[in-house]
DNA sequence: ATTCTGACGTGGG
DNA sequence: CCCCACGCCAGAA
């Protein structure tokens, strides 16, 4: 129902707030851990509706390949990778280098 | 109501 | 190792 509805998209936000600063995860690790896996897509479609929310840092979020796939959804062009080099994560072309070590497992804090 | 696509992931050839 | 297909759920045309 809508209620449960709402709560997918809530604790796919939960999740992403939870992301330490400097660390990323996975979509699939994010859905897996909210109980949705397999549905990795949704907390993608998530995301897009947490465009609204400035305590959701999606670009903490990237595939399970360590790849910025949703780059293309923000702003500008590499803002993305700026944000995530900001943090410290190194990324190249789009790609985060050493993701196994930036890599953040939900509830594992 | 039907069809396609989408910020993914896994499996098979 | 690379390419293709399938599964997931939801929203838009």
């Amino acid at each position: 129902m809508s209620s449960e509805n709402q709560n997918f998209f809530s604790r796919v936000y939960e999740v992403v707030k939870q992301i330490p600063h400097g660390k990323v995860t996975s979509y699939g690790a994010i859905a897996k851990h909210i109980g949705a896996a397999g549905s990795a897509r949704m907390v993608g479609w998530a995301m897009n509706a947490s465009h609204n929310l400035p305590e959701v840092p999606a670009h903490r979020v990237v595939n399970r390949n360590g790849l910025l796939t949703g780059k293309h959804h923000f702003d500008g062009t590499n803002l993305m990778q700026q944000l995530l080099e900001n943090e410290g994560i190194v990324v190249i072309d789009n790609q985060i280098q050493d993701f196994e070590n930036v890599f953040w497992d939900p509830g594992k804090k």
